[in-house]
DNA sequence: TCGGTAAATTAGCGTAGTCTAAGTTTACCC
DNA sequence: GGGTAAACTTAGACTACGCTAATTTACCGA
């Protein structure tokens, strides 16, 4: 019989964990990561990363479609997953039991997450209580591997008053994504919405922190997919 | 003008850290680390060592005299203390704020005193209340580098009651040192004084935690050089 | 004083991961 | 539909660190 889940294999290395981890951010629901992309939020030139996908997909951690780009297979899902849950367990820790504020934290979270073992990770996460979601509001992936999707609303629908994350764009065409791009409207940014006309008439939102006023038209704020992180 | 002081240089690797706190280990005030010690303590191999070595001493970090062994430099010395310093403080802080118990905790300080910052490092000192020793007894380095050296007392001028722990045996005598060695007298021993007979008589002690007795003569007594640790 | 042995070193190689420079492939635009 | 720019991959080199096998050195005992 072949061994049941845990088919461990040798450990992955900080390189392979932070390379899988780069292309679970970049690869959200589905998509591929560019090679690009990836050398980009590394910081490393784009042929280490063409050299290391070509180890990866040996390995079975991810699948490559040459000059396409590479997604997660379940095996590295999983490890990336592992990850992120060590980050944020070790970010909430770092703030909440030493004083950290979110200035210093990440670069920390970011040496220790190569560092900690599972069972360092889940005293620390006893001591907070087995929290499910860090303090930007994003899931925390549970110790068995599994992360609670965010839902994710259309700008058109979301209520006045809420305070929301922009994390996709509905739409491939280019003018759009360029028009959202000029208007700061990239995924990541927080905004809140501040007002909407009646039938079916325009919304206007906050940037957050700037306070930049913009007012975005139906169509259009139905391809900003948000999710809500408060009033 | 030179740099003053922290003339950092490129920042140390994993393995140059261990190396550099095994050598400051294994050669205990002046001495020198044998390669062979040093493969042994890091459970490498011997050219391993001797090519670590070639490194190390070409970046001031050691003195090497060949086929004679290695000696920390000042700045070498320093970087140990430090590895020291966050070793004993994580080992600590695991145990005192997270309930590890003292057997794991050992490997996890391993990995960890290798990715942790100094700010962290200060802020679990600050959450113990910046401790000077180590449960085991053993002095912490300061954040400056600097160490209490451990005030070593033969055995033979220890008093009746003291619980002390071997540090070192003062012969290199192979007869002597095989003879300690069948008595389980190695450095690291904790025992206790229980009995001296007067005119320089001999001295009867309790292994810890054995409780097995051992009767040791004046002159080998003196031989025995201990840290005490309490009555 | 001379071996013999144990320790240390050198020689040569392998892997992981990085880089630059040089070629390919893709995609886009007119 | 072809040309070009951007993205990607390949080629080749380098560093850190490990290993085994072979050689050199130091020391101890006869």
């Amino acid at each position: 019989m072949s061994a049941t889940i845990r088919d461990a294999g040798p450990p992955l290395t900080r390189s392979v964990e932070d390379y899988l981890k780069a292309i679970y951010h970049l690869s959200n629901q589905g998509g591929f990561a560019s090679t690009s992309d990836i050398a980009a939020m590394l910081e490393v030139a784009a042929p280490s990363v063409s050299g290391m996908v070509k180890r990866l997909s040996e390995t079975g951690l991810i699948e490559h479609v040459p000059y396409r780009g590479v997604q997660l297979t379940a095996q590295g899902r999983r490890a990336a997953l592992k990850m992120i849950r060590r980050h944020r367990i070790l970010e909430l820790y770092l703030t909440q039991q030493l004083g950290y504020d979110w200035g210093g934290v990440h670069a920390e979270a970011e040496r220790l997450e190569h560092a900690v073992s599972d069972e360092l990770i889940e005293r620390m996460a006893g001591a907070l209580g087995d929290p499910h979601y860090d303090p930007h509001g994003d899931p925390i992936p549970t110790a068995a591997g599994e992360i609670e999707e965010a839902e994710l609303v259309g700008l058109a629908d979301a209520p006045v008053g809420a305070k929301l994350e922009l994390r996709q764009v509905g739409t491939q065409d280019p003018a759009r994504l360029r028009y959202f791009a000029e208007q700061g409207l990239t995924p990541g940014v927080l905004l809140s919405v501040t007002e909407r006309q009646p039938f079916n008439g325009p919304t206007t939102i906050a940037l957050v922190p700037s306070g930049d006023p913009r007012v975005v038209g139906r169509d259009l704020a139905q391809l900003l997919l948000c999710r809500e992180i408060g009033r």
